[in-house]
DNA sequence: CTGAAAGCGCTTACAG
DNA sequence: CTGAAAGCGCTTACAG
């Protein structure tokens, strides 16, 4: 099974090279007898074109980056295969490859090399956290890049986001549509874009609610129970800003003699799997995740065709998913 | 900011660009001055290799793609984290992309075109079912594939799994030793290897087994324990052949009033993310993803270097995780 | 150990 | 619209 190469093509559909290359790529300039010779010769020969030939000579590699944190964060991950679902649904129709890169602490610089020696075309960031450099060397570099969600301090950078804030108004609108009167919030942490726009936009709707602290973690989730139905005894209502920790809160409350719905609703946020393996199933605030990933994939394409494309934001809405628990 | 090329690290060491290329490429047979020279020559012009170029003479692409179902089968797959994680383990240090391919039906053709035209060295592939012709096409071909999972045919295909009928066992050994006397068992699906072997291997165990068929999803769990209960009132352990299914049909069994473990003992298979948001936590069986992710590429990467590579199998044992359930 | 040279397979001005 | 030719940046026999 040898190569075959356009040589071969264009002599077997007597062209030139460059014809057959003409026609390999799309090129609206070829006499329709030749487009067809070189089209038969291409399908009897079984021809594919040299990637690597090619983008020697484009200086485009065809591939982006997804670069996602360290296995420790992105284990648990309820959103990973969403993520790669759409992204998969922009770029492979055209033929660009997805380069997953799970970066360990001091690895993201990978993916900047890869950047700058051309095996990438651009990469889309996924949880950076406020020391990270790479965003801003991207940035200063030039190099396509696009951020999933907004940076944690403001910078000329694209990115895609939900509307936190909003998602948490609508958890917090939920409690009280239910009829609950005591009503707490058990935070992500409020060193986070997300932890803080997401209890910024509770309190909004709920200013008098009791608020615990926590971290998106399911361990946390016990913790802030605990510690919520010490400090607030006739608590009716909760907002768990992850599905995580509502999972976490739930078992806790059950076992404090308290029913899930009944007793006390309880809200969550992601619309994780976990929502749904959950007792009862649970309320909670979705982030249409593979159209934000879409969206990214689109954004970085844009910003690779033209690198002088404006640095653009693109937020989505989320949505209130009813199930049992509140 | 200008591309540097090896040309002119080269000029600034003061030597061949044939020189340059082989410290670059670490090639034992340099001159120690020399090597310095062009050591200090990259660094002072932060030179990167052009991995296009490189590919075009190597005939590598120095990259490998993991192969996974369209998205409904993927996107709740509670392994696909682990699963990158540790391939990356091992693909990372020696510079080689992992690239995601997440296929529709029809779709996973791209991989192997993708192999013949050079673009990837070898391909990961995840959950092939039997009607999928590309296992045999890739074969055929000679190119280097690793499946995880034994195929549903035999074929002289190299594959890393875990011991399935061992694991059932596992779970047969469990209920018996909790004092179970009446004990069933909720399925895969039977023409799935893995749905197979887990069944045998617990009947092994537990012959007088009653068996009720289910495929995996949480959905199965639940009608299956509806199922149960009406046939077998009496039931004392579950085995659930997936979390998925057990966390299906736990909250059926409570509804039942049947206390979990205190009546009904419950075991799962998978360790996924279930089994820890699920009240009580889920006994269960575990594979060790990431080991055989890293296992899978390490299989992968001798193939590429060695064409001739005899065809391998490697499985793996899993082991029992006691949480509360059973 | 080192360098001059060929060649990997493609795209793309440039002429015609 | 078409073709001859240059060139992308590297590696690797081949001589020396």
């Amino acid at each position: 099974m040898k190569r075959v190469t356009l040589e071969e093509v264009a002599r077997v559909a007597g062209v030139s090279r460059a014809t057959a290359s003409r026609v390999v790529n799309g090129a609206g300039t070829v006499d329709e007898v030749l487009r067809h010779a070189v089209e038969r010769a291409i399908s009897s020969t079984g021809y594919l074109p040299n990637i690597a030939a090619r983008s020697l000579v484009t200086r485009r590699a065809d591939a982006i980056g997804l670069v996602l944190p360290d296995e420790h964060r992105m284990l648990g991950d309820p959103h990973l295969g969403s993520v790669v679902s759409g992204v998969t649904r922009v770029v492979r129709p055209r033929g660009i490859h997805l380069v997953l890169m799970m970066t360990g602490p001091g690895t993201r610089e990978q993916a900047l090399s890869d950047l700058r020696c051309g095996r990438l075309d651009g990469v889309i960031l996924v949880h950076t956290d406020p020391a990270d450099p790479v965003p801003g060397q991207l940035i200063r570099a030039g190099l396509p890049v696009v951020l999933a969600g907004r940076p944690w301090q403001p910078m000329p950078i694209t990115y895609v986001d939900v509307n936190q804030s909003a998602g948490g108004a609508l958890a917090g609108e939920r409690l009280l549509s239910l009829g609950c009167r005591r009503i707490a919030t058990i935070t992500g942490p409020q060193d986070m874009p997300t932890g803080r726009d997401r209890l910024r936009g509770f309190l909004d709707v709920v200013p008098d609610a009791v608020v615990v602290h926590g971290d998106f973690t399911r361990q946390a989730g016990m913790a802030a129970a605990h510690e919520l139905i010490a400090r607030c005894p006739d608590v009716d209502g909760v907002f768990a800003a992850s599905d995580l920790m509502a999972t976490g809160a739930i078992p806790v409350l059950h076992r404090s003699g308290r029913k899930v719905p009944d007793d006390v609703a309880v809200v969550g946020f992601d619309d994780s799997s976990a929502a749904l393996t959950c007792e009862p199933e649970l309320t909670t605030v979705r982030q249409p995740i593979a159209d934000m990933a879409e969206e990214m994939a689109r954004q970085l394409l844009r910003q690779i065709a033209d690198r002088t494309a404006p640095v653009t934001s693109v937020v989505f809405e989320p949505s209130l998913v009813v199930r049992s628990s509140g």
